[in-house]
DNA sequence: TTCAAAATCAATCATTTTCATTCAAAAACA
DNA sequence: TGTTTTTGAATGAAAATGATTGATTTTGAA
């Protein structure tokens, strides 16, 4: 058996079975204990495997887990948390819309390996989804300098191609009166129409977004749900489930 | 036994089992192992295998596209060069398209400031051009696994709306008689219709590429210009000048 | 926990296989 | 005929392999 045919049997193994005994591999490639153990060390320099003692498994090629630090900064808790309960909400076979912004971003670990389609306008969030062994689809258009969302014309002409299930949106203020709002009209411009192109429409809020009011208004309060945490203002949430759904999930 | 039909017992046995003990390939052909070792040398340039030790394998020109990383780090050099040259092309107020690809996104911090609108669909390559103060605009579509680039009739449908100045393209083969090819019929469509609204269109290939051929064919030698590096053998240059213009820079 | 047996490991060496190079014989060619 | 190309055998170098050693790690029983 050639070098080259036996380090395929052996990822070919460790395809199946994420983790194999040295002696296993030894039975399927028909060499010796030393060959293999020279193939172990070939294919773990090569970074295909890694090496565990009496075996190995794949390496997983996904990107290394941001660091505690960002994860805490970028992903207040809160967000976590918020972002745990809308996941939960999303079943095989959907095809969603996750709109730019970090609460909404802060799904995507927990949506891994779902059998979706997903639709988004966030640059950061592509990378995640592709990572995350998503079925990713992008909205074209101008790319925002900050927010790095996708806008104007061509994002608008892309989304009119698409039919969610459920869309996630992000918000920067939720207002009994006012509604939704967030401060750039173009990108309130984008969320108008996933809310108008999908069955269901979530917007994930954290408690400090509560009773703001920004510059464009996305929709009004009833056409979409609202995800939010216990940190909120009681009266606030009371208020609010006059007009939409309310989910409220648990404080820390 | 003819050589001919030697190299065509060999390919087809290789065809069979992808790798083959030299002892077996000199059984079934009844030649001699020197005779069988010259052979392989032979198809080997002529790039039709890759020889491993004690055997060879076919080589595909389908998937087996390098990695992002493997891209990036692989004559870095070359493509730096070549990347530099093709900016020098673009002058302030001109539409671009930047096809996805390692070598393109090296032109990108050559074009830093300039007073252009660019095009891409490559996602690694977006985040380049804002932080290089470009107006960035992005076509929809799929997300493809591996080169992370968009496809697919989302992507289709975006870059009908733009006409360009300049598109710059990646490529995996340059070959005299099929022309511009590149392994995803997928991405091929989108780099057709790139050239199709554009009023030039260059092709950024380092000498690894020429005399290559892979899946897809994107376009004949005449449809783009051609920029490479001194590095690639003189003949061949020469060979493909008869077709299409080709801008050689300089070697290290 | 501690200890000893078992398993696994890296390192080394001798053997086998494969390789490129060389050279002379055979074949093809003109 | 003489010349060029192809072939096969021989050589030593290089690479891959399998067995052995003793060190290290894991396991399981006390």
């Amino acid at each position: 058996m050639l070098t080259f045919e036996r380090h395929q049997a052996i990822l070919a193994r460790l395809n199946e079975v994420k983790v194999v005994k040295l002696s296993e591999l030894v039975d399927v490639t028909g060499a010796s204990e030393s060959t293999i153990r020279r193939d172990l060390t070939d294919l773990e320099q090569q970074n295909k495997i890694k090496r565990v003692h009496g075996g190995a498994s794949l390496v997983t090629r996904r990107k290394d887990e941001p660091s505690l630090l960002e994860k805490s900064t970028k992903y207040a808790e809160e967000k976590q948390r918020i972002a745990k309960e809308a996941a939960r909400l999303v079943r095989d076979g959907d095809t969603i819309y996750i709109d730019a912004g970090s609460t909404t971003q802060a799904m995507i670990p927990f949506l891994r390996d779902k059998d979706i389609i997903v639709v988004t306008n966030g640059l950061n969030i592509i990378t995640d989804l592709v990572d995350a062994n998503l079925k990713t689809y992008v909205l074209g258009g101008y790319v925002k300098t900050g927010t790095r969302a996708f806008v104007g014309a061509g994002a608008l002409q892309s989304i009119q191609s698409y039919q969610f299930d459920i869309a996630f949106l992000g918000t920067n203020g939720v207002d009994e009166e006012v509604g939704f709002s967030t401060p750039d009209p173009e990108e309130a411009l984008i969320k108008q129409h996933a809310i108008h192109r999908s069955t269901q429409t979530y917007v994930l809020a954290d408690h400090t977004k509560l009773g703001d009011v920004t510059f464009s208004k996305v929709a009004d309060l009833h056409e979409a749900a609202l995800i939010t945490s216990e940190k909120a203002n009681h009266d606030m949430i009371e208020q609010l489930e006059k007009q939409t759904t309310v989910k409220v999930v648990a404080g820390s």
